[in-house]
DNA sequence: CCTTGAACCTGCGGGC
DNA sequence: TGCCCGCAGGTTCAAG
C-alpha cells in the first residue's frame, strides 16, 4: 500500500486530530509482523503525550513527551486509522493505541510485514533502520546531481536504482515506474549511461509524481486509506502502472509490463529511451 | 562494495 | 462451485 505519498498523505490527515491525546495504552493482539513487538512498548508509551507527527522515508513517527517516539512501517498491506471508542477489532488488528479520548489508533495488517517500535526521539537516527537511508527526495538536498554521484561505479538498472532506499527514499514499486515515465527513461538502462542531463530531469520527475500524488491523497489500489479511512484518487492519474495493454496517454503505444528483480515494472517502449 | 534472488505473510481475481 | 496459480504498494539477508 504505502510508499511515501501515502505516508505523507497518513500522516498530515492525522496530525490535527491527534497532537495533544494522550495514550493510555497499548494493546497488542498479534505481536508477530516484520520483526516482533517489544513487549515493553506499552510501558515505554503509556502516559505520554503526542507532540507531533513527522514522516522519514516511508516510516511514520510519532514524536511524544520525555522524548520517546513510536516508529510506524505500513509493510505492503498496513492500515493506521483512528478509530472512535469501542469500535470492534477487526481482522488482522495487530495492535492499537488507546487514546485517552476513548479513541485509539489501530494498526490493521494482514500480510504482517508492518513494523512498530519505540525509540528515543535524539537516537532515531542511529537506529539501524534509519542509518543507511539515503535523501528525502522532496527535500532540499535531493537533486540530479546526487543521483549521479550515487550511480558511479554502479551498473544496476535505473528502476532497481530507484527503489534502493540508500540513494533516495520513498519510492516504491508505483512511483518508480511512473517517474521513469515522465522522465522518458527507459527501466531497463543502466544508471552507467545516464547522462547528467537526464539525472536532472529523472530527480525533477521524482519530485513532480510524488508531490502530485500527495495532492491527490495517495494512491488507492485496494486498500490505502488516510488516517480517517479516507481513499486516495492519483490511482486515476496513473500513467503507466497497472495499465498494461493500454495506449500510452502521451504516444499512444502499448504500454508494457516486464518483471525486475521480481517485481513488476510498466513502461512506454514508445517514449522512454 | 555491488547485484540478484529468496524469504517473510495473507488475500484476491482469473482460468479451468 | 472450488481449486490452483500468479499477483500485490516493502524490506532484509544470503550468496555469487
Amino acid at each position: 500500500m504505502p510508499e511515501l505519498p501515502e505516508v505523507e498523505v497518513l500522516r498530515s490527515s492525522l496530525e490535527p486530530v491527534v497532537v495533544g491525546e494522550r495514550i493510555e495504552r497499548v494493546r497488542t493482539w498479534n505481536r508477530s509482523l516484520r520483526e516482533p513487538v517489544s513487549r515493553g512498548l506499552g510501558r515505554r508509551v503509556a502516559g505520554r503525550r503526542i507532540e507531533r507527527l513527522r514522516r522519514r522515508a516511508k516510516y511514520l513517527l510519532i514524536d511524544l513527551d520525555g522524548g520517546v517516539t513510536v516508529v510506524v512501517h505500513l509493510g505492503m498491506s498496513g492500515r493506521f486509522t483512528l478509530v472512535p471508542s469501542r469500535a470492534p477489532r477487526q481482522l488482522h488488528e495487530h495492535l492499537a493505541l488507546f487514546l485517552e479520548s476513548g479513541r485509539r489508533l489501530r494498526l490493521r495488517d494482514p500480510r504482517r510485514f508492518g513494523l512498530v517500535f519505540a525509540r528515543a526521539t535524539d537516537r532515531l537516527d542511529a537506529d539501524r533502520h534509519f542509518r543507511h537511508l539515503g535523501v528525502e527526495p522532496l527535500g532540499a538536498d535531493f537533486d540530479g546531481a546526487c543521483l549521479a554521484r550515487a550511480a558511479r561505479g554502479r551498473t544496476a538498472p535505473i528502476k532497481s536504482f530507484l527503489l534502493d532506499g540508500r540513494v533516495v527514499v520513498g519510492v516504491g514499486n508505483i512511483y518508480a515506474s511512473e517517474a521513469l515515465f515522465r522522465a522518458g527513461i527507459h527501466p531497463r538502462r543502466s544508471v552507467g549511461r545516464v547522462s547528467r542531463s537526464r539525472w536532472d530531469r529523472l530527480a525533477e520527475s521524482v519530485r513532480a509524481v510524488l508531490a502530485s500524488a500527495i495532492e491527490q491523497g495517495g494512491t488507492t489500489l485496494n486498500d490505502f486509506t488516510d488516517g480517517a479511512g479516507e481513499p486516495g484518487y492519483f490511482q486515476v492519474s496513473l500513467s503507466v502502472y497497472g495499465r498494461e495493454g493500454e495506449g500510452c496517454p502521451r504516444c499512444g503505444a502499448t504500454v508494457r509490463r516486464i518483471v525486475q528483480s521480481q517485481r513488476s515494472t510498466f513502461y512506454c517502449p514508445g517514449c522512454q529511451r
